[in-house]
DNA sequence: GCCTTGTGATACGTTGACGTATCGCTACGA
DNA sequence: TCGTAGCGATACGTCAACGTATCACAAGGC
């Protein structure tokens, strides 16, 4: 919650506000992929903001606050054109998107720190909970018209390949040095939804 | 690295030694799967175990070797029996079990604050990368005999459908607030290797 | 039964981050 | 051009955890 200042006298739309504000939240995101959640401070980000401390406490009250503003900067980070194509290229489209992402974005940086930190703050873990099931959701949407329309096997489970999908990618991202390669997205979807591989 | 204490004139291998490391190790796997990484503190360790501060650091000379001793720990939390059957059936035991562990044990509790410290301390990285590794192996080896004599289709890539495998069961577990139903394992298997269901 | 040694307790100085307060400076709107 | 208000800097008191040191006690080996 920006916490948009009520209108002053004089300056109601001061642009050094906004200024501040989106340095500060970028400063954020670099600490929190650098440092993780438990290194996470106020002071380190100020700096790193060429920033008073008092500027950011003029604008989020706690640490936490600006942790989950911060957070939620990295939502637009682009959903990949779905345009045309049978479903099984949309389906490809999407999968390498998801590499993509988990191998290179600020989200994936912080993701470590993000989990940690959603284990036991609500907030966060609405927040986390969100994210992933609206990666989710067009996944899901895709396999169901892919199977309704013959183009996978009738027995394939829309939402747990959904699962599966997304999972082998994450998986390699947070449990092993190798984030998932992108180019390997039409093997992994061959590998799930057999023949027709567009390798 | 335990750092057995060097032979003594009297004590060489005094019990209390060797109980005051289980009792600390103990009490600081519960702190990391309450507290996390982030919050983790050798004075709550201290308190939890009720134990001076000082004894800690009589054993482990930092924070971070605390951790990883207790990490290391966890990794005797017991294979599941293979046994016999038939490769689908071995299958389905083992992702049973790996989701039975992701949803109860203590290795779960504290796997969010391991993969947000493994992002930054080498050690705990390959400690991490090789329980990752461990949970990997039987199932390749599953799918790769079961792939040449015929139970699984012959598209599925053992190394990516181990990935799927464990990345749907931890996927739910890390993302979601949701982990996976073990008893959900047939139906996992059924929609990624298709036919012959054990529903 | 003696003496060694690990132990719990506790006090200590140090550090680092918290969140607050103050103070010139200057970008900005009018 | 003037006054406001947001700014960077900095100093401050507080607090929590760090890691060290000390001490009486009792568990353990011989």
């Amino acid at each position: 919650m920006p916490a948009r200042r009520a209108a002053r006298n004089t300056a109601p739309d001061d642009p050094r506000v906004e200024r501040s504000r989106r340095v500060i939240l970028g400063a954020a995101l670099d600490e929190l992929g650098e440092a993780g959640y438990g290194t996470f401070s106020i002071e380190s980000v100020a700096q790193r903001a060429g920033v008073g401390k008092a500027t950011i406490y003029r604008h989020w009250p706690h640490k936490l606050t600006l942790i989950a503003d911060a957070f939620r900067m990295l939502q637009d980070e682009g959903d990949p054109e779905l345009a045309t194509g049978t479903p099984r290229e949309k389906l490809e489209r999407i999968v390498r998107h998801v590499a993509h992402v988990a191998k290179h974005s600020a989200f994936s940086k912080c993701l470590p720190a993000l989990i940690d930190a959603a284990e036991r703050d609500p907030a966060l873990r609405t927040f986390h909970r969100r994210f992933q099931a609206e990666a989710r959701r067009p996944l899901i949407a895709l396999l169901e018209q892919g199977v309704a329309r013959g183009d996978f096997p009738r027995h394939v489970d829309p939402e747990l390949t959904a699962f599966s999908l997304l999972g082998a990618i994450f998986f390699c991202r947070l449990m092993t040095s190798k984030p998932f390669d992108p180019d390997r997205a039409p093997e992994l979807i061959h590998t799930l939804l057999g023949t027709r591989a567009a390798r």
